[in-house]
DNA sequence: TGGCATTTGTTCGTATGTATT
DNA sequence: GAATACATACGAACAAATGCC
């Protein structure tokens, strides 16, 4: 019954800062300490669990680093009040020692783009479709010789991250942003080979199959624009790894 | 050029702590540090970075609780080897704070539902068909009088995870188990009020629909399934709340 | 088997910085 | 400005676990 302190991992709950994080975190889970509410003090914390002032230190910097505490100076310790980007961080540092941007991380990607889509389509306004067309619109601008990588990534970019206004999750959109960041490289990569290809005419016209769909609200097309999509993007970085 | 330690968050690097965790990260994102290395002892690091042996501690324990640093008690202290769940347990803190299912979690259910059945769509071989078909099976015996949630709630998710295994992404399948994770509440309410509005036959046609659509490759009707698959669990949801 | 060195775990005492009243 | 409450930081000491010889 009160295994649930552990949630995902087994986790030998050894050491003393370990017990006191999942204290913690259980109460919160509990929804006996609720957001934004204060927890007790370092000292009255020590006390009251018997153990060193440094040990409870520990546990809250733990705590902290994952955005569930938040420490006020000199007013004291509160618990945070929704989702912070910060909760998102370990999930970098986890991509990239498992390597950066692998298929794995790629086929996240393919997932998120094809399923963000479908929303989009259900939600889109006529304002927002206009809005999409502009950001298309910069980005055929910015596709066009002479080609800058930098700004024609910073458009690509921009487009998605309009797609995810539209839908207007903030979840969705932190999620994104993360595997954005982990994904940056490659995609500069294969704007490069796209470049060199002489295939920029199709990267637009997929960027504008995307509109179109969002416009018609053509759901049935979502699977095919998408694997045509990243099928040129596979394309792109396959040919970067046998050079090397 | 050195701002890229803060990654998401601004973050001032205000505190001798943040300012460790940022030096070993950078550390880390810069490649120095690779995985499985082991990290100079407590005491080194203090010394060399002008700073308590206590201060060094925080940070690393604020780092392990990210599970970027795993600690070999007596033996030091390693760069984590790769993608592990604890990196996924802020999120859950930060969906629980947000107040557990909201609607946004329940996007994001349905945003990874449905591109995950696209790339299973890609992968399904025979023998995974075969599979799932089986799950569907167990499904459809938990499906009937006399009604056991935790029986057709433990069905649905291995039916799920069977779609899961055929795509066989181990970044995908860890979000999905935390995104299941928080909805398992309302998923089970959802599934009360099927069997209460007697709607037992149409949950089980949808999941037979999405057999189908795998075993078919039928990538264009992935939109409209998913939006059959989620309406009724959105009205069985609005129901509940309409009570309250 | 034992013993030693290394490294992390834990605690205490103390001093400093910072915001509220 | 003073008092107070709280978090930040350091250093020293001992405990416990592990590996090695």
């Amino acid at each position: 019954m009160q295994d649930k302190t552990t949630l995902l991992t087994p986790m030998n709950n050894k050491t003393i800062v370990d017990r006191i994080i999942a204290r913690l975190t259980r109460t919160i889970l509990s929804g006996a300490l609720k957001p934004g509410d204060k927890i007790p003090t370092e000292v009255e914390l020590s006390e009251s669990l018997g153990v060193g002032r440094n040990t409870v230190r520990e546990a809250v910097k733990a705590l902290v680093a994952m955005g569930v505490l938040n420490i006020r100076r000199a007013e004291g310790t509160f618990v945070a009040d929704g989702f912070s980007e910060r909760m998102l961080e370990p999930m970098i540092y986890g991509m990239v020692l498992e390597g950066g941007d692998t298929p794995a991380v790629s086929e996240l990607r393919y997932l998120f783009e094809s399923g963000l889509l479908s929303l989009a389509i259900d939600k889109a306004t006529a304002e927002d479709t206009e809005r999409l067309r502009a950001a298309l619109q910069t980005l055929s601008d910015a596709a066009k010789p002479p080609y800058r990588i930098s700004e024609i990534l910073d458009a690509d970019m921009r487009f998605h991250r309009q797609i995810e206004q539209i839908v207007g999750n903030p979840l969705v959109e932190k999620i994104m942003l993360v595997i954005q960041r982990i994904s940056q490289p490659s995609l500069e990569r294969a704007i490069q080979r796209f470049i060199d290809g002489a295939k920029m005419p199709q990267m637009l016209s997929m960027h504008r199959r995307i509109c179109e769909i969002i416009e018609s609200k053509d759901k049935a097309s979502v699977g095919e624009a998408m694997d045509e999509h990243f099928k040129y993007w596979r394309e792109a970085l396959l040919r970067k790894e046998e050079e090397s």
